[in-house]
DNA sequence: AATACAATGCAACATTGTTGCAAAATATTG
DNA sequence: CAATATTTTGCAACAATGTTGCATTGTATT
């Protein structure tokens, strides 16, 4: 698993450092998705701020997470499937938020359908954000 | 237009306030969704911040606006249909975000399609948002 | 017109995100 | 391995967005 998350930072020619590690680490362990909050707490007060923010867009950037759009104000995250890669991403799946404990799920089995447009309009990505209850809190 | 405006505020027993009536009449008369940014500076600083806070939650509850999920940490808020009302809102349309011009489009005929879930799952609501490129900038 | 009720403005605060720059850590080179 | 070049980090300062309590003002009701 350690090694994973090296492997993982050398692939995208990443420097190796503390807080990229540990962060990735946190996104490997976790459940669903992290939202800034999350990972501030998670990583126990071990890095500033805006180092954290700089890690998270460093690692959208290179295609090894994601954002997931919300309503409520705070951007999500989670990690990517291997063929995205520098800037490319190809998540097509949906996203799954729980109304009763929070959690944001990344649906991988789950494509996002083809929608067609009025004339004019082009499509660059689709994103499919449902909220309802999940199977925890069914 | 003007009778519109007191007509619904009145249709949702909330009382005829100056900033009521101008947000109103501002979405009325607005082509795409409009931030809480687009507001402060549409209206002219004729409000305080939080007046317009307050008024986007109610008018939100009262089934006059619905939020728009983003990418970017801004909500968007545009008019529903005439079919919302108190908290249940049946806006089953796909919503676009231009990337060049950034205007937010209600595409009012185009429903979103339904999403089937893996058991356990219950939906209580699907958004679909797609960026790419409006018929203006294409 | 008098009263009851609701909305507003202000101040103060909280959260989230960004930028510049010196110090520290990492990678590269000989 | 040590010296150097390059990146990353932490700090400070700032900006944008959102929330709460409370006195004042405006709206609705009688
Ligand atoms: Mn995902
Ligand atoms: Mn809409
Ligand atoms: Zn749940
Ligand atoms: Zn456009």
């Amino acid at each position: 698993m350690h090694q994973t998350i090296i492997d993982t930072l050398k692939r995208n020619q990443l420097s190796i450092t503390d807080s990229r590690k540990k962060i990735l680490e946190l996104f490997l362990h976790a459940k669903g998705a992290l939202a800034h909050f999350d990972i501030e707490h998670q990583s126990g007060a071990e890095f500033d701020r805006v180092t954290i923010y700089r890690t998270l867009q460093t690692f959208v950037e290179k295609g090894i997470i994601h954002t997931i759009p919300t309503a409520d104000n705070s951007i999500r995250y989670a990690l990517c499937k291997d063929d995205c890669a520098n800037g490319h991403h190809h998540d097509d799946h949906v996203h799954f938020m729980c109304d009763d404990c929070g959690t944001t799920y990344c649906l991988d089995h789950v494509t996002v359908p083809q929608v067609s447009l009025p004339n004019g309009f082009t499509v660059t990505q689709t994103d499919v954000i449902i909220s309802g209850k999940c199977m925890k809190c069914a």
